[in-house]
DNA sequence: AATAATATGACCGATATTGATTGAATATGA
DNA sequence: TCATATTCAATCAATATCGGTCATATTATT
């Protein structure tokens, strides 16, 4: 097998799973262990996984990852983006975050006349050639797995931009707030709040009750969250006890 | 089997398969390892597939398909483009210009080690999957057309940027200058002259002696220029008057 | 047909990758 | 804390791959 193929195997595996052991990997890949290590001294150097003694653990998005995976994940996060592009008026400004929901929504957006910005590479791939949608695109620096831009460039180009509804979707929701699991991430989206009149959170039930690294934002900060039917009776009290509107998907 | 027939298969398997050995490619055309081995050098050569220890792994989306069956003037492109790649050392910060000739320069710079600011969409595509490769996106108004980002925000975002190296090109060069043809972009591209300490223009040799809307910068501004060998020795003889060093490539 | 131009396959020294081994560093559990 | 068991980083010999060269075969041109 090829060296590169062979790691590109590993950070599939470390994906999957979010983690893997040197063993694991050793059999899976049919080779030795000192041959895993020394990928994934490679892979870690790199930034595509972090070692930890004993294996590796996918850094990122590793749960919500998996979860995206399963057709039922994604066919809900394909209601939600319609759901969330039918609330879109012509002429609106929108601000879309990046991620896999958001991406969803930014489909039913093509040749729709509306003022998008996003930081988002996938998004604005979408939405380039869409006759009727002024396109303003958010640079910074790259990260490489979600193609979203991230850091002070970013931060920068956010301040002088005002939009009427801000669409975002989180990596984890407790009573606590909203999180996402990185604190790049979390500080240009911070910012994004600011520049919103309104507040739309789009994201599938499976996030709620999990954690992650950054907190966000407060619980009741959103001024409308759009979920799948899967969000139990319990965090729906929750959510109206906060005045936060909510439209359950389905 | 004729060569090219030969290659189209090997590009065709490793689309298929993400990746291709040599002796799988060597087996399946019935051919040596060596033949395999310079096809895949002429591939990589032009961007299709990535050169891989023992193998091949397929590289991206293939825009080349649609430019690789069309005139002459773009095959220089790809060559100039490839030129001016092999003069990007390991580490350099580079700043690309969008166009379609830097995106024949980015095509070789997949999976190098480097730091890349970029205001164009393509080109952003290109290498954000690079793993080797930092990226730095360039945002703004997005035009249409070609794929880049302008306008204020753009500017104000090169203002924080210094690279070691720009590439650009121009739409037209006469005595009195290069030049383009849409204002913003001019706009921007001046911002771009600031901020780098080395400036290569890489243009085909239709663009000389052809005028443009906006002048972008005198003609000695550029470090270097990299021109097809179809440039005439009058153009030859002003530049370097100029003090502007030149490569032809052929 | 003769010649030139190109493509091919085999070979070889240089280089990179691999798997095993080792002692050091780290974790585990009494 | 100490003893034991893992895991780690470094090293080395064996192996695989690479790039270049050369002789031969194929194709194109005169």
């Amino acid at each position: 097998m090829l060296p590169d193929q062979r790691r590109e195997k590993i950070v599939e595996y470390a994906e999957n799973n979010g983690f893997a052991s040197l063993q694991q990997l050793a059999e899976l890949l049919d080779t030795s262990e000192s041959t895993v290590r020394r990928d994934l001294e490679y892979l870690d150097g790199k930034g595509q996984v972090r070692r930890t003694r004993g294996g590796i653990a996918y850094v990122g998005e590793s749960l919500t990852d998996f979860e995206e995976r399963t057709t039922r994940a994604l066919s809900q996060k394909q209601r939600i983006g319609r759901a969330v592009a039918e609330l879109i008026e012509p002429g609106d400004s929108i601000l879309l975050d990046g991620g896999t929901t958001t991406l969803e929504v930014a489909r039913h957006l093509v040749n729709r006349p509306l003022q998008v910005v996003t930081n988002s590479l996938p998004i604005a791939q979408l939405l380039v050639n869409s006759p009727e949608t002024e396109l303003i695109l958010i640079g910074g620096y790259m990260y490489p797995k979600t193609g979203v831009a991230l850091g002070p460039i970013a931060v920068e180009a956010l301040r002088t931009i005002r939009v009427r509804r801000l669409i975002m979707s989180v990596g984890g929701i407790t009573k606590e707030g909203m999180f996402n699991s990185n604190s790049l991430l979390v500080e240009a989206e911070q910012r994004m709040l600011e520049t919103a009149e309104e507040v739309i959170v789009a994201v599938d039930a499976g996030k709620f009750g999990r954690n992650a690294l950054s907190k966000l934002c407060d619980l009741d900060r959103p001024d409308r969250i759009f979920v799948d039917s899967g969000l139990n009776e319990n965090w729906k009290d929750i959510l109206s006890s906060k005045n936060v509107e909510m439209t359950i998907v389905e």
